[in-house]
DNA sequence: CATTTTTCACGAAACGTTTCATGAATATTG
DNA sequence: CAATATTCATGAAACGTTTCGTGAAAAATG
C-alpha cells in the first residue's frame, strides 16, 4: 500500500520533470546538437575549433548563436583535468607593491586567456595553507605565491612559482635582484655626497630573498669607504625605536645621517614623517631612498626616491614559469634587475 | 586485417590503462569508499556533514586522511551547478579606491567561504563584455561589477551588483552617498572660511553615480551662500585645461579660489601640483578637498582632505546582497553615508 | 514473538563535457 | 568498374561528484 503510495509520488515527480522540460536551465551541448541535428561529438569539436565540415560547422554555429549556448567550463576541467585558471596568494591588494602585482598578473594570465583566482592572506600562515587547499581542491592550473608561512605543504601535483622567497630546489622562485638593490641604493647615496648613512629595516624571521638588500646596501658602503650604520628592528618592537634612533644621532653632530635607506618605501614615507617632526628636511639635511618604487596612485611620480622592482617583468616571468609545460626547464631561481629612481626626496 | 590491428591497438590500450591502474591521479571517492569498504553515497555523506552511522564516519575519515582525498570541486560544481565563487570586474588594483574595494571584497567573501575571480577591465568595454560571459561559462554564482559598458549585456541567470552605477531595476546597485558628499565638500570650505571655490572634475558620459557630487556641491554651496565655479573637462581634453582655468582665475585677484574641491583625490593630488607650481601654497592659500578617502599605502594617514567612502561597508553591502537568496528583497539602490577626513590639505 | 514502522547504507543515474572506436560515405588506385 | 584507402560524423563511455529510490536490518508496537 504505502509501496504504491511512492510509486505514485515518483512518478509524479517524472511526469513533473518531464513537463517542466528544462525551461529555465542553460542550453547544454545536447540542446545545441538536436537544434542542428548533428551528433554530439561534432557541437564539441566546433566548440573548441577542431576540423569540421562546412555545412556542419555552420549549421552548430547557427544553432549556438540561436540558444546563446555557453559551454560549461566546470563540466570541461571535469573532463580536462585543466580549468584555465591559477590562484594567487598575496597578503593584501592595498599596499602599492602587492596591488601592482596582482594587476601586472592578472594581465600576464589574461594575455594566456587564464582566470585568476585572488587570494588575500593577510600574512596569515594559516590562511596561506587553507588557501593553497582550496586552490588544490578547486584544480587550478597552478598557484602563484607571495606567502609568509615557512611550513606551506603544497601538493607535488599543483604546479607552485613563488615572489620572493625560495621554496626550496623544486619550486621556482622569481624576485628582483635584492643584492644588486641594495647595493645601488649604496652607491647613489655616496655619488649624491653622502658622507654617513643608515640602513633601516623591519625584522623577518623568515629567510627571504628582500632580506639581501641589506647585505648589498653593506657590500655598496663598503666598497665606496662610506661609513654606514644599521637599525633593524625586532619582531614585537614598535617604529617609535626608529625615531629613537634617529634621534639620538641626530642629536650628535658627529654621527648625523646626511642618508637614509630605508628596506621599502612604506617604510621610507614614515621616516620621512619622523625626520619631518624633528625638524630636518628631506632631501635639504638628509636624503632618503626607499624600495619598491612606488608612484602615487599607482600610476603616477614617484613617492620618494627608490630602488624600482621591475614588477611587469616579475609577473610575466611568474606566469611565464608557471605554464611552462617542460619541469625541468625551470630555474630554481630568477633575478631580475632593479634601477634607481628619483621621487624628491634626494638630490637627484 | 587492418581492422584486426585496430582492435589489437584498442586491446593493448586497455591492457595499458589496466596496467597503470591510477597511480599518478588524485584519489577520488571511490577510492575512499574501497579504502573504507563503505559505498559512495556515504563517503559523499561524509564529506558534506550530513548525518553518517558513527562506526562509518570514523572508517571513512581515516581513508580520508590516508590518501590524502580532497573533493573536486568541478566535480561538484557540475553537479550542483553552484561553485561557492563570486567574480569582481573592477578597471584596475592599483588605484587605492579599486585596491581598497578588491581588498574588503575579498574579505567579506571569505568570510562566507566564497572564492573570487578577479577581472581586471582597464575601462575597456570589450574585455568587460568578455568577462561577463566568461564568469557566465565559468557558472560563478554571481557577479559584482564596477563597469563603464553602458551596454553591457548581462545573462538573467547570474545575479549581478553593480558598484557606482544603476543598471536598471532588476540589478541592485551599491555606492556611497555622491550628493551628500558633494555638499559635505562644500560645507566643509565654508566652515574653513573660503570666500570663493571651484569644482573639478573629469567629464563622464556615463551617467553613473558618482556624477551626483557635482549636484551636492552645487546644493551645499548655494545654500551657504558660497560663490563657486566649476569646470569640467570633457572627453579628449588634457590635464592641461585645468592649469589654464587655474592661472586665469588665481591671477586674477578677484576671481581666486581659496578652496577648491576636486572629484576624486587622485586629481586633488594633480591639482595640488598644479598650484604648486604656481607658486600657491596648499592649504595656506587654496584649500583641496578630494573625494575617496586615499591613504598612503593603503592604511597609513590620509593623502589629502577628502570625502571618505565607507569602502568596507560597500564591499560587506555588495557580498550581502550578491548572495541574499530573496531575489525580491533587493533593493535597486543602496547609498552608504560618507564622511570628512582632514588628511593636510585643508586648515583643519 | 509476530508485525509494523523507522532508519540508513547502498549504488545506479545524472550533471555537461571530451574522447575515441565505429562504420558509412567518399576518394583513390589498379 | 572493382577494390582499397581515407575521411569524418556518430554516439557511447568516462570524468568525480550528488541525489534519491531501494531494501535490509534495527526499533517500536501490539
Amino acid at each position: 500500500m504505502i509501496e504504491v503510495y511512492y510509486k505514485i509520488i515518483a512518478i509524479s515527480r517524472k511526469v513533473w520533470s518531464v513537463m517542466m522540460e528544462k525551461s529555465n536551465s542553460a542550453p547544454t551541448m545536447k540542446d545545441v546538437a538536436k537544434e542542428a541535428g548533428v551528433a554530439l561529438g561534432t557541437v564539441s569539436k566546433v566548440v573548441n575549433g577542431l576540423p569540421v565540415g562546412e555545412p556542419y560547422r555552420i549549421r552548430v554555429e547557427e544553432a549556438i548563436r540561436k540558444l546563446n549556448y555557453q559551454v560549461n567550463s566546470y563540466a570541461q576541467g571535469l573532463k580536462a583535468n585543466r580549468t584555465h585558471t591559477a590562484a594567487l596568494l598575496i597578503p593584501n591588494t592595498y599596499l602599492p607593491f602587492f596591488a601592482s602585482l596582482v594587476y601586472h598578473i592578472n594581465l600576464a594570465l589574461l594575455k594566456r586567456k587564464y582566470r585568476m583566482l585572488l587570494c588575500s592572506t593577510d600574512y596569515d600562515p594559516g590562511l596561506e595553507q587553507e588557501y593553497v587547499a582550496m586552490a588544490q581542491q578547486n584544480k587550478v592550473d597552478g598557484i602563484i605565491g607571495l606567502t609568509y608561512n615557512p611550513d606551506l605543504i603544497l601538493d607535488e601535483t599543483t604546479p607552485f612559482i613563488a615572489i620572493d622567497r625560495s621554496m626550496g630546489p623544486r619550486i621556482p622562485c622569481v624576485t628582483s635582484d635584492n643584492f644588486a638593490g641594495g647595493q645601488l641604493a649604496a652607491e647613489k647615496l655616496a655619488d649624491l655626497g653622502c658622507r654617513n648613512v643608515a640602513f633601516l629595516r623591519i625584522g623577518s624571521s623568515l629567510n627571504n630573498e628582500p632580506n639581501k638588500r641589506k647585505a648589498g646596501f653593506e657590500n655598496g658602503c663598503l666598497s665606496r669607504g662610506l661609513p654606514y650604520e644599521m637599525k633593524i628592528l625586532n619582531d614585537g618592537e614598535s617604529y617609535e625605536e626608529f625615531a629613537l634612533f634617529l634621534k639620538e644621532h641626530m642629536q650628535n653632530g658627529k654621527l648625523a645621517f646626511d642618508g637614509i635607506f630605508c628596506v621599502t618605501d612604506t617604510l621610507a614615507h614614515l621616516i620621512i614623517k619622523m625626520l619631518s617632526d624633528m625638524g630636518l628636511r628631506v632631501p635639504e639635511d638628509v636624503q632618503v631612498i626607499g624600495f619598491d618604487g612606488t608612484r602615487h596612485f599607482g600610476d603616477q611620480e614617484y613617492t620618494c626616491s627608490t630602488i624600482v622592482q621591475p614588477v611587469p617583468e616579475i609577473a610575466e616571468m611568474c606566469v611565464e614559469l608557471l605554464l611552462q609545460e617542460n619541469r625541468q626547464a625551470k630555474p630554481p631561481l630568477v633575478c631580475l634587475p632593479v634601477s634607481y629612481a628619483y621621487g624628491g626626496t634626494t638630490n637627484k
